[in-house]
DNA sequence: GCCGTTTTCGGCCCGACTGTTTTCAGTCG
């Protein structure tokens, strides 16, 4: 509709509408049985027709015409930072452009430069644009967007003219992927920060540079945006690029009812030049009516409803755990010793680490058969009395390869000495969904199961999880007690946040697990509380936060 | 196209930067 010229009001009413749609809980047969597609939120009369089409005909005709009308290519381009539908179009209508491929061309040729509005330097753009999107497909894990912004924030804050500077965007939101680094700083001296900010040695390139805003790209391909702003609208500013977008536009909303006007540099009341006053964020929040919200809630996912009823959960923070379970030996396929994992955990204020290596199915990863493992558990019992005068205990356990037909990987003499079972799917991704689910579902009643290892097998921006109903998972797990993973591995993040919230209401039980492979994974449980915290998990619903008998209590119970 | 404790018409979130222009359109977040 964009590529068509459609009146932008139209657009953003149907993008509203979507979504609205995409909430799962929503039944749309259903709905449009019942004729009440018009009570979802976005869904008028027009929207609500074009559904019902759809589950009548199974498409759209006004998709259809567009669809034949502007060729797939089109709609690609507008992924093309700084490229939109407007100039999509253009080049298709002038041009006859219809692939990126073509676009790329007609930039190196001469001909892209030549069409009104665009120019030499428009043409570059596109070509660097293109480039980039080819590069890194547009989107960064979280661990590579952390670790590029904590030296530029470590920079920001020792410069002498900042005088507080923090990341926002989808990083400080802990998404599991990020398109760039947002900073925002408080300084009476923009140009002197900017002009740091630009000239720091990870910076690759700069594609812009102004007082209150700059961009630049990093050596390790992400881009990163600073905005200076004056010390007093820096709550507002930080709070404005923390986004989501969505939650700050119902927020701008909840200003327009009570007569006030939102933006990053304040809360101005209809009519006043001046903003309201705010220190903190929280003040912000307070103005609107709504209690603090934490920056992972803040993604219009019922956050707000939450804090004008005050009735926010207190989220989980990483000085609530006290146990790690799923961590690999050198037994199997990982790399440190029991002996490293138990100083380890002494040294960073833990009290269990739960040893799961890989079950004999997995030979690839080294995969441990009956006579390793009570090896193994000879030497934890030794490791254990070495250390319990630290107060650090490592339980016995195994991640056990979920077998095609659901069971689990060992005989019942061995599991039932297991401390506790993560059991993990590692092998026939490709099973139908009714196959992967009910395989899942009979491995969650298996009484030794204690633990659902990464319930999708994604590896984000790689590779899609396997198909599996989530749903009647989660379910099936709350009714068993079998505790579900969050996989804290930043190339997983899995079972996903937007699911967890779902999990808690079930009544599941949750854990944080590093899947750890060296030491230095375990710092990867930074990345699981970040995801934790988005979900809305408190620290009485995650097992993390017990101690190593409250654990094994909750294991053996669904044992018995 | 959606929506309505002022409304069934006339609004719809707001501001910065870039590259192309001579006052602005397009894009982005």
């Amino acid at each position: 509709m964009e590529l068509d010229g459609a009146n932008s009001f139209r657009v953003n009413a149907y993008t509203k509408a979507i979504r609205a749609l995409g909430d799962e809980t929503i039944d749309l047969e259903k709905a449009a049985a019942d004729g009440n597609l018009t009570k979802i939120d976005g869904v008028g009369k027009g929207i609500a027709e074009k559904i019902e089409e759809y589950i009548k005909h199974g498409s759209i005709e006004e998709v259809s015409k567009l669809a034949s009308k502007y060729p797939p290519g089109l709609v690609e381009m507008t992924e093309i930072p700084g490229f939109g539908a407007k100039k999509a179009r253009l080049v298709f209508e002038e041009l006859g452009m219809t692939t990126i491929e073509e676009l790329e061309r007609g930039c190196e040729d001469g001909r892209v430069a030549e069409l009104k509005g665009f120019g030499r330097k428009s043409a570059e753009k596109i070509v660097q644009g293109i480039a980039q999107m080819r590069k890194h497909s547009g989107r960064f894990r979280i661990d590579v967007a952390w670790e590029s912004a904590q030296p530029i924030l470590k920079a920001l804050r020792d410069h002498k003219s900042v005088q507080c500077v923090e990341v926002a965007g989808s990083l400080r939101r802990w998404r599991e992927t990020a398109k760039d680094l947002d900073f925002v700083c408080a300084t009476a001296n923009p140009d002197d920060v900017m002009e740091f900010f630009t000239t720091l040695a990870s910076v690759d390139t700069v594609t812009g540079k102004g007082s209150t805003k700059s961009s630049v790209v990093l050596d390790s391909g992400i881009g990163a945006d600073l905005r200076c702003v004056d010390p007093a609208h820096y709550p507002f500013t930080l709070q404005h690029f923390s986004g989501s977008k969505e939650h700050n536009t119902r927020l701008r909303g909840l200003a327009k009812d009570k007569g006030m006007k939102s933006s990053e540099y304040g809360l101005f009341p209809d009519g006043q030049e001046t903003s309201l006053p705010a220190e903190t964020e929280e003040d912000i929040y307070k103005h609107l009516g709504l209690a603090y919200i934490e920056p992972e809630m803040r993604e219009d996912t019922g956050e707000i409803e939450a804090a004008q009823k005050d009735q926010l959960p207190l989220l989980v923070t990483s000085e609530d755990l006290v146990g790690l379970p799923h961590m690999h030996t050198e037994y199997s396929d990982g790399q440190p010793t029991l002996e490293d994992y138990a100083k380890w955990a002494a040294e960073n204020g833990y009290e269990w680490m739960g040893i799961s290596d890989h079950s004999k199915t997995a030979a690839y990863a080294g995969g441990l058969q009956p006579d390793r493992v009570r090896r193994q558990w000879a030497e934890i019992a030794r490791v254990n009395k070495e250390w319990k005068h630290r107060g650090v205990v490592l339980l016995k356990g195994i991640e056990s390869d979920i077998l095609t037909d659901g069971a689990l990987d060992y005989d019942e003499d061995l599991l039932k000495e297991f401390d506790f079972i993560v059991a993990s799917i590692h092998s026939q991704f490709n099973f139908s969904e009714e196959q992967q689910t009910a395989r899942m579902l009979a491995a969650i009643e298996n009484p030794y199961t204690s633990i659902l290892g990464h319930m999708t097998g994604r590896l984000l921006l790689k590779r899609d999880g396997y198909q599996v109903n989530q749903k009647e998972i989660i379910r099936r797990c709350a009714k068993e007690s079998v505790i579900i993973e969050i996989n804290s591995n930043p190339a997983r993040l899995d079972l996903d946040w937007r699911l967890l919230h779902f999990a808690l209401e079930e009544g599941c039980y949750l854990c944080l697990s590093p899947d750890a492979h060296t030491l230095g994974m375990l710092e990867h449980i930074r990345y699981g509380v970040g995801i934790a915290r988005k979900g809305w998990v408190t620290k009485d619903r995650l097992a993390n936060c017990w101690n190593a008998a409250g654990f094994l209590k909750f294991v053996r119970k669904r044992r018995s």
